[in-house]
Formats: C-alpha cells, structure tokens, sequence
DNA sequence: CAGTGGTCTAGACCACCCA
DNA sequence: GGGTGGTCTAGACCACTGC
C-alpha cells in the first residue's frame, strides 16, 4: 500500500487520510476508522498512524477524542491555512478561490539598506540581489513582496535567475541551500503612495505587512523581506488546536 | 530524574532542555549532548528525548542537523512567541519585559448581535455574556479584547465569574469543558472612536485585529472575540520552522 | 569509518468513554 | 468490560555528516 521511496510512511499515511477526507469517503463529522484499524489496512505500525493523524489534528482537519475517536471536523471543510502556509501566497490565493499569478516587476542588484546590512550581517556597501515582486488573485494585485538575498549567496548571475519561483524554491536552485527557519513581524500600516498605486487601493485603508527573516541549517541569514497583503481581499485565516 | 505524576514524560524532559538552555548550561551556538546520552542521562527512551526536541525545534530554540547534532539556536536569545502564544496575551506582553496587567471594563449579559448568533450558532433572541477588557503593559493599554459566550454554557451567575482570568481558564473554569481549538481571522483596521481612547492612541494609526472563535472537543461554538492590538507596541513576532 | 539525527516497528500499559 | 486514544519503551535500520 505504501511503497513510495523517499517520502516517508507517515507523510503518506498523512496524505492518504487527507484524501479520504477531502472526498468525503469519510465523511464531514463522522468517526474514522480506529487507529489500530487504520495501521492494519495501511500495513504500517500505529505509530505511523497516529503521526499522520497528529498533523491533521493540528490542522483543525479531525478532532480526537480519548476513549472515544477520531472525528472529521465538519466546520472546517473550506478553511485551511496553518501558519506555515502563510508564506506560501500562491497557495494561499488558490486556496481563496482565485487564479493566482506573479508579475515581477523588478530584478536588480543594489547596494543593501542598513536595515538589511544588520538583518543579513552584511559588511558595508555589500550588495543584496533585490527581487520586488506583486501577487495577483485573478489578476488582482494582493500582495506586494519585496526580497533581498546576499549576491554573494547567488550561484548564478542575477539576471538568469527566474523571478517567477516560490521564494523557497528560489532559494533552493539558485543558493544550493535550504530554509531551515524564519523569524516574522506581522504589523499593520498604511500604504505609502507606490504601494497604494501597486495595489490598486482607492482609499487610504490599511493593510497587513509581513516582515521576515529566513536562515539556513548553519543559522546563516539567507534573505530578509517584506510583503503587504490587501487583508480585504485575501483573508487571513488560521487554525491553532491544542494538546 | 522524572517523577512527576499527571505530567508526561516528554513534556518534562523539554521543560528540562530549556530550562538548561535557557540558564545556559547548553551555551548559546553550542552542540547539545546527543540523543542517545540524554535519553540515557534522563532516564527515559530516545523516542520521548526526540518529542522533547522536536517541540523546541518547532520554537527555534534548537536546530538539528542530521549526521551532525542539535545545537542551541544563537539567534533566539530573546525572541520567544510560538503561534499558539499569541492569543496568550499576558504572557506576550510579559515576554516584551513589560509588567502585564487586565482591567475588566464591562461584564454584562446582552442580546447577541447578528456575526454572534451565526459564530455561536444560537436561537434568535439568545443572550450571551459580554467580557470586555484592557490589557495593560506597564499601565499602558495596549490591547482591546471583546468575548462573547453564550449564556447558557455559565455555570455560575456571570456576576460571580473573575473577568480577570486568562479566557481558557476562565472557560474550564465557568464552562466546565475546554477549548480545542480556534479559529483566528487577523486583518489591519483604523481604530473607531472608543477604541482610539481606550489605547490613548495620539494619531489614527493602524490597529491589528484578531477575531477568534474557540470550539470544545464537541465541536461545539464556545466563544466568539475580537481583540485590537497597539502593535507598535507589543510587536507580534512568530517563528516558524521546516520539516 | 563511527556517530549523529530521521524513520519505523512491535508491544506494553494507562486514562478515558460508552454501552 | 471492551474499545478508544494517550504515552512510553526497546530495538532496529537508514541517511547523512564529519573526520
């Protein structure tokens, strides 16, 4: 049943159920199988299953109850955003319902600011490889982000590099590295005139800014930014469960 | 070494790791002992040791490589907020090194409005019991928390109920059940009228806002709430970390 | 190569819920 | 009492890192 290399038995397990839910094999508050059960027909051990099950509950996706069982969550079968999908904008567009899109509208090298020169412990007049980009949902702008990355971290020349990419995945291709954690400011502001005229906002309302930090396995800092989100078009929903 | 009744293992276990991690007996940068001789160490099996880990490795506190070993997270001295202590507003405003305080401005029983009757999932005409506070950071207001729970769900007279108490104590406490899990909406609005007194605001500057609705294991509405955060102030600062 | 973290299993016992 | 989820253990193998 589960044989693919290279994924782990749990993160199929986790993908197998979230099917089964999506598509209503088990249905919107109803029980699941138990996990004795479900480790049988998976031919996988408890543990697996209760691995999988855990993430799912984290997610709002089942309620477990001891003594009892594990139940789909029928109040949560169109609102799915975990925290570390907040960062993730072309899925969180798609997940609204909407065609998502990136314009880039600029690509450049430029010396780094001072707030980056201490956020990315850079020595002076570094330069940072600045990538300013606008998120569409169904061809409305919803975010504008902005991204700087040390040039020196670039393994190829700047302008052959493809701006279209998750910033995650950017990373990946062009630094040969990967994001192991990320710090993150959330406060509200209003728009300064570019971003207004970006966005497309009639009034003076406010929106959302997120600022970031994002650092590698050796905790050396990989890129820092700034992304404003029109809340009024996007939403930001989250689940948190707990124990 | 781990004797606690009524509080698990692995819970212990971290509460221990961070604790030596954070009187620096594991200095800052530095490699922790390996899997294996902590579990030997604490007494318990590697399994509850890796738990332990895990948790302060989704909180940033550790970083671990694979072939390599766990290390203290230099970085995070000081930056402690995980997702789910962000509605843990006396514990946010503590961890900005200010003396946290509430101030109950309104403990009354009300019709609900529309948005409640439809969160809560009550008749027409139902009441609910309003809970309006100031959470104060050195004297300084520095958020607005609304909460609305249905009438019926008190188990004492609400004249009775402390408004001083954290919202899910309060719930355990009144309600006799426990929150499993919420719901969260955050957008960025300008402050109205009493708002803008109530937070002593000089200008018309941004707010962030929280709405929540708390659910119990029964899947059954507990709590709707909107809470303004003064963010210039507080900051609202998350990490978040991969695989 | 040895040692580390990452994954998985099988089995045990407990706390809890419901019939 | 029987079944459920919650916890914990011991042991195994793998993937990866650094020397």
């Amino acid at each position: 049943m589960l044989v693919e290399r290279r994924r782990s038995v749990a993160s199929q397990a986790t993908s197998i159920l979230a099917e089964r839910i999506r598509t209503q094999l088990y249905a919107p508050g109803s029980r699941l199988p138990s996990e004795s059960e479900l480790a049988a027909e998976l031919g996988v051990s408890r543990a697996s299953i209760r691995s999988a099950l855990g993430r799912l509950a984290a997610e709002g996706m089942v309620l477990r109850k001891q003594g009892d069982g594990t139940y789909v969550n029928a109040r949560l079968q169109h609102i799915p955003t975990t925290l570390s999908g907040l960062w993730d904008f072309l899925g969180l567009i798609e997940r609204s319902g909407r065609a998502p899109a990136i314009q880039v509208l600029a690509q450049t090298v430029r010396a780094a600011s001072e707030h980056e020169l201490e956020a990315l412990a850079l020595e002076e007049d570094e330069p940072v490889f600045h990538l300013r980009r606008v998120f569409l949902a169904d061809d409305t702008p919803a975010i504008v982000a902005d991204n700087a990355i040390p040039l020196a971290l670039l393994q190829q020349p700047p302008e052959l590099c493809d701006g279209q990419l998750p910033i995650n995945e950017f990373i990946a291709r062009y630094c040969q590295t990967q994001i192991a954690y990320g710090i993150f400011d959330i406060d509200a502001l209003l728009p300064d005139g570019p971003t207004q005229a970006l966005l497309r906002l009639e009034d003076q309302s406010p929106l959302l800014r997120l600022r970031q930090v994002f650092y590698d396995r050796q905790n050396e800092p990989l890129l820092c930014g700034s992304s404003s989100y029109n809340e009024k078009l996007l939403g930001l929903r989250l689940v948190q469960s707990w124990s």
